[in-house]
Order: structure tokens, then C-alpha cells, then sequence
RNA sequence: GCCGGCGUAGCUCAGUGGUAGAGCAACUGAUUCGUAAUCAGUUGGCCGGGAGUUCGACUCUCCCCGCCGGCUCCA
């Protein structure tokens, strides 16, 4: 007898060798055709797992396509599915790993020739048959060296040396119709579940993500449980794809890459410098409240100084060439950090000067290799918001602790309010000592803490010189982009021999914190267009109001209007040209400009203004004062979500 | 950098070896219009660049540049 406790009922018993499956489908019978796994104890089982352990009652739960876990499994198994397919269309064709991923799943093959358009249709349409077959997943668990001679006999060599990696406890292989794959599992009880799936894209993937082994052909796909939910699916990428910002940044007018000036450099157009001016203002009115000096530094200097700062021995591959100088060698800079260190060094520093926040809005430039470029979100030439302060070794969580609480006051002022904070631990390839790492990442930690933030740690993710904290916000796609990021340095304080006299008189040595607030303001600006769907609110918006005339009569009036909008410092234009009204509206609507005024006889014979928001359509007549004080009180609010 | 796809007018895109096309935009003219496209006409192309095959190349081949999706990388 077996004693099977429910979430919300008292025990249930069951007969010896009963499945998990069998136990919830008797007990969840409107559930039946959304449970793909069970939950055993807390593990996840194949429905056809049998229960056994009479001693004690087992906690049996569902595990629907509806969850994450769910939907995962489903994935998972349509991967497998895939795979079968490859197998059945190709010989040939040695199988990588298929895992299920966010929003879908993908196989790695090792194949003769990389797949083509023609061959994805191929394979989707094996994969229907397989989906039709409706053939059950089984498990089978092996000694691992029967395991091997499986795999060896098929040819399977990326499988064998998964096997030979795994423990000694055996391992388990899943069967359908046919095909076996090395696999953890569970999957569905049959291939018929995976009712809507899709094959998305292909591409090159490194064997184990190794640069140096193999490519493989990775095709990615995804797969749902109805076909609503694969069309809801696509849509929602389609309106992603929309919202792009290199897309709107030509419809806008934003900003440009020219083929002439080279990959990665940013041509920012008027609108976007408009924005951009805007950001900036913000940006150092928010730095001199916060005790920030700020600071302007050279674009190039002499590569002995980045060798002294070590980026030539750790980081060259990300500069650009040396040029020639009257026989000295000189590089752009990829960072600004040795000039504040400069700035700082120039004269001598007492513990009452720390912290020394020097804030600099600095342009860079590092080489990209070029498959990694894209739009402004990954540029060979960028302006950080970079600041660098100098420290006493007691200070670092305090400073930390404000420079997030900064950086969050300045994240939200965007209306980013949803992004993800890592804090890293220390990679391979590393300066410092190891005590010194602690105790920085120790800072860190508490600083975190401290402010309630939540955080997951990037194990080996810092940067050489020490542990850093990344907050990452998302583009349309969902791809996570790194832009505040808080780093520990205790390196260039040493090779450049920064000190400071403490309370004794006696030279210390400072720590310096780089931190860079929105990153770049490329990467900002890009995903600030891709959050706000390019309807930037009042005040980021380039242009604020267009004053419209309904016709010739209406210019002089117009015009004086505009006048009046334009003296109080607002961003207008005045759209005068002979063109129907309709035509001037939807023009506007396009460009996504915040308000527009309205101006015909109606108007100009009581000396009033129509104006028409963005966001509400038409608004109630009113002076112009009265126009001009309402958007001159909403231009103040600043932070707003997107609207 | 690697794998694959792509590159035709300012933009979006047709065009499979035989004289380069459409819509929008731009320009000109008419229209004087009330909350998302008035009508008509006119311009506009080294078909990304170079080499080759061919009587003939936007079209086929090779090399280069750039873009897109991944991989790797990412201070």
C-alpha cells in the first residue's frame, strides 16, 4: 500500500506500482491534459515514474504546462523531438545538447554542411510526423559503461564525453519511437503533447562554448501547448521588433551609423543630441547635489601610462592601435580612470579631502570585434557617465551604500524601475591580494544588504582589479544589458602609487571605486528608446509641442503663439506648411511629440489654443498661459514610467 | 573573430542571365482644409565595393566591406 498525502487532503492510498501519473490524473481530472511531470517528494518525475517507499507518505503535486517548470519540460521534450527529426532527415549528424531555454529550446548538432532554410522545413515537418506518432518518452537508467557503449556503438562522440564526465551513479537515456538520447529528464508522458512549436533560428554555437573546439549548428526553436499561445507568442516578438531601437532610431531620427565613419561609432542626429543634452543636464545637476567635482580629461595618452595602469598587458585586445607621436606612442583612451587618478596625484591629498568623487562624462573608445556590435546597445566609441572616488579602506560600504541609492534615484528618474543586480566574485585572471578581495567584496555585500537590495551572486565575473556590482536592465528582446555597474579597484591606486595622508600623517594608500551610474550613455539612450517605445516623456522629448495651423489665415496668429511657447525655454516647432490638418496630425503622431497645439479661426477669434496631447487625444480649450504653465508644471515631474 | 542569412531610390520592399520597378518620402503646382494620409505632376539608382565567368551580370563564382540572428567576448 502506498500512502500518498496531498497538498490540500488528508492520505490517499494507493496500490503498490502505482505511476505518479496515474495517482493525479485520478486525482485532477480537469487538469489531465495540462499535467506534464509530477512532483515527488519535491523532485521532479516522469508521469510514468512508479511510487514506491510504503513507509512513509509521499507528497505527490502536478506539474502543469501552465508553470514555468511545465512549460519547461514541454520544451525540453520538443527539443528531443527535434533531435529525432535531424537524426531521421540526415545521417551523419552527431548530437550536441538540447536544453530548454527562456521562451523556447535549442539542439546542437554536429553536422557534415550547416543547415539550410530548406532544411528546417525539412525537419519541421519530421517533427510534425513525430508529433503525430504520438509515441511515449521512456526512461531507462544505465551503468554508466553500458551507457558509453551505447552511445560509442551510435557514433555519439559529444554524448560519450558528456557520459565520462558524469558520476558513477549510472545515468539515464530516454527513448521515443526509436530515437535514445543521453538525458536527465523528465519529459512528457508522449510527443503528441507538444501541441504548437516552431522552429525560430539557427546558428553557429562553440562545442561546450569553447572558442577554441568545434562549431556546431545550433538551430533554436520553441514550442507551446496550443497553438494561441505560440501565436500570442510570435505577435508579442513581433511588437518587440517594434519597438527596436535601432528601428526607431531611424523613424525618429535619433541617431545614425555611417558605413563611411565605421562600425560602432554613433552619429547622434539633433532629436537624439536633444535627448541626450537633456540626460546630461540631469545627469551633472544630480552630481554636484550629490558631491561629485567634475572633471574633463584628453581623449589620448601615452601608451607608457596604460602600461603603468596594466590595460596594456590585460586588456589590449579591447584597444585600439597605437599611433605615432614624434616618436612616442599614444592610444585613444579605452577608459578614464588613470587621468582622474592624475587629476587626484596632482597635488597632495589629506584623509579629511576623502572621499574625492571626481565625475567625468567620458568618451572611450575600445575595439569590439565586430560580430559582437549592435546599435547603440555595443559601440566601439561610448561616453560613460564615469566617476571615480577615492576612499580610506573604512569607507567603501558608506559610499556604496550612496552611490546605489544614487544610482536608483537616477534609474527610476527614467522610469526603470524592473532590472536585475549582480555582484561578482573574483575571476581567474586577477590582481590584488586575496584578502583585499575579501574585504572589498565583503563591502560590497554589506552595502547591498544594507539598502534591502536583492542581488544574485556572478561567480568569477569581476573585473581583474576587483569585485564589482552590475544592475542590468532589459532590452525589447529581453536581452539583459549591463549599464550601472559599481567596481572595487585596489590596482590602479598601487601601480600609480596613489596616497594620502591619514589622521597620523602617515602615506596611505586610498581605494578607488569606479561607477558608472547609466554605463554608457549609448547603451542608455538605446534602451531608454526600446522602454519608452520612442514617446519619450515631456521632458527627454525633443520636441515638445508643434503648433499647427488649420489654414493660411491662421499663420500670423499661429506664429505668435509659437513665439510665446518658444521664449519660456520649451522645445517647439511650428509645423506652418500647406498641408491638411489631418496630414500635419498624424505627422506628429508619428514623430510621437508630447503635444500638439491646435490654431484656426476658432481659436484666433477668441484668443485661445487647442491643444492635443499624446497620450489623451483632443484636451479642452485654453489661453496659452494656461497651456504653457501646465507644461512647464509637468516638465518638472521627472521619472515617470513609460506611458 | 566564428557559423548562417542579408545588402536594389532617403525609407519599406518587388525584380532567377537580355534596356532597373512600386508605395511612401522629397520637389513643383493646384487646393485653404477642424483632430492619424487632398489631388495632379516631376525628380531620384555605379542594384554595397572589387575581380572573374559570359556576346551580355542586379541576377552566376571568388575576395572585401557593412548589416541582421546566434556563438565567443564584454572594465
Amino acid at each position: 500500500m502506498i500512502i500518498v498525502k496531498f497538498s490540500d487532503e488528508e492520505d490517499s492510498n494507493y496500490p503498490e506500482g502505482i505511476t505518479a501519473g496515474e495517482v493525479l490524473f485520478g486525482r485532477y481530472k480537469g487538469l489531465s491534459n495540462k499535467i506534464v511531470a509530477a512532483k515527488v517528494n519535491g523532485n521532479t518525475v516522469d508521469l510514468s515514474t512508479p511510487l514506491k517507499d510504503p513507509d512513509t507518505a509521499l507528497r505527490v503535486e502536478p506539474v502543469t504546462v501552465d508553470s514555468e517548470e511545465g512549460i519547461g519540460i514541454l520544451r525540453h521534450s520538443a527539443a528531443h523531438i527535434m533531435a529525432q527529426a535531424v537524426k531521421g532527415v540526415y545521417k551523419d549528424v552527431k548530437l550536441g545538447i538540447g536544453p530548454a531555454i527562456e521562451d523556447g529550446f535549442y539542439y546542437d548538432f554536429d553536422t557534415p554542411a550547416p543547415f539550410t532554410p530548406e532544411d528546417i522545413e525539412k525537419i519541421e515537418k519530421r517533427m510534425e510526423e513525430i508529433i503525430k506518432g504520438d509515441s511515449p518518452f521512456e526512461r531507462e537508467e544505465l551503468k554508466k559503461d553500458d551507457a558509453l557503449n551505447l552511445f560509442k556503438g551510435m557514433g555519439e562522440t559529444y554524448k560519450e564525453e558528456l557520459i565520462r564526465e558524469l558520476g558513477d551513479d549510472g545515468v539515464s537515456i530516454y527513448r521515443q519511437s526509436g530515437f535514445v538520447d543521453l538525458c536527465r529528464g523528465p519529459h512528457l508522458p508522449k510527443t503528441g503533447m507538444v501541441k504548437a512549436f516552431k522552429i525560430t533560428s539557427t546558428a553557429g554555437a562553440y562545442w561546450r562554448g569553447d572558442e577554441k573546439r568545434k562549431m556546431l549548428q545550433r538551430v533554436y526553436g520553441t514550442a507551446f501547448p496550443d497553438k494561441k499561445q505560440l501565436a500570442q507568442y510570435l505577435r508579442k516578438i513581433d511588437e518587440a521588433k517594434k519597438r527596436d531601437h535601432r528601428k526607431l532610431g531611424r523613424e525618429l531620427d535619433l541617431f545614425s551609423v555611417s558605413e563611411e565613419v565605421g562600425p560602432g561609432l554613433i552619429l547622434w542626429h539633433p532629436d537624439g543630441a536633444t535627448v541626450r543634452l537633456a540626460i546630461e543636464d540631469f545627469w551633472r545637476k544630480g552630481h554636484i547635489k550629490n558631491g561629485y567635482s567634475l572633471v574633463y580629461t584628453p581623449h589620448v595618452a601615452k601608451l607608457d601610462m596604460w602600461k603603468r595602469s596594466g590595460h596594456w598587458d590585460f586588456y589590449r585586445e579591447n584597444l585600439f592601435s597605437p599611433m605615432d607621436v614624434e616618436g612616442q606612442d599614444y592610444i585613444v583612451k579605452p577608459m578614464n580612470c588613470p587621468f582622474h587618478i592624475q587629476i587626484f596625484k596632482s597635488r597632495l591629498r589629506s584623509y579629511r579631502d576623502l572621499p574625492i568623487r571626481y565625475a567625468e562624462l567620458g568618451t572611450v573608445y575600445r575595439f569590439e570585434r565586430s560580430g559582437v556590435l549592435h546599435g547603440l546597445l555595443r559601440v566601439r566609441g561610448f561616453t560613460q557617465d564615469d566617476a571615480h572616488i577615492y576612499l580610506a579602506p573604512g569607507q567603501i560600504e558608506d559610499e556604496v551604500k550612496s552611490v546605489l541609492k544614487f544610482t536608483l534615484y537616477i534609474l527610476r528618474a527614467f522610469g526603470f524601475n524592473e532590472y536585475e543586480i549582480f555582484l561578482s566574485t573574483r575571476p581567474e585572471k586577477y590582481v590584488g591580494s586575496i584578502e583585499n578581495w575579501a574585504m572589498a567584496w565583503g563591502s560590497l555585500k554589506a552595502a547591498l544588504e544594507g539598502e534591502g537590495l536583492p542581488y544574485s551572486v556572478d561567480p568569477g565575473e569581476g573585473v581583474f582589479y576587483g569585485p564589482k556590482i552590475d544592475i542590468k536592465i532589459k532590452d525589447a528582446l529581453g536581452r539583459a544589458w549591463q549599464c550601472s555597474t559599481i567596481q572595487a579597484d585596489f590596482n590602479l591606486p598601487e601601480r600609480f602609487d596613489v596616497t594620502y595622508r591619514d589622521e597620523r600623517g602617515v602615506e596611505s594608500r586610498p581605494i578607488m571605486l569606479h561607477r558608472a551610474l547609466m554605463g554608457s550613455l549609448e547603451r542608455f539612450f538605446g534602451c531608454l528608446v526600446e522602454h519608452y517605445a520612442g514617446a519619450f516623456p515631456l521632458w527627454l522629448s525633443p520636441v515638445q509641442v508643434v503648433v499647427l495651423n488649420v489654414t493660411e489665415r491662421n499663420v500670423l496668429y499661429a506664429g505668435r503663439v509659437f513665439e510665446a511657447i518658444k521664449e519660456k525655454g520649451l522645445r517647439a516647432e511650428f509645423d506652418s506648411r500647406n498641408e491638411t490638418l489631418n496630414y500635419k496630425i498624424r505627422e506628429a503622431r508619428l514623430r510621437k511629440v508630447p503635444y500638439m497645439v491646435i490654431i484656426g479661426d476658432r481659436e484666433e477669434e477668441k484668443g485661445v489654443v487647442s491643444p492635443r496631447s499624446r497620450d489623451t487625444g483632443e484636451m479642452a480649450q485654453s489661453t496659452v498661459q494656461e497651456f504653457i504653465e501646465s507644461l512647464e508644471r509637468e516638465n518638472k515631474t521627472i521619472g515617470g514610467g513609460p506611458s
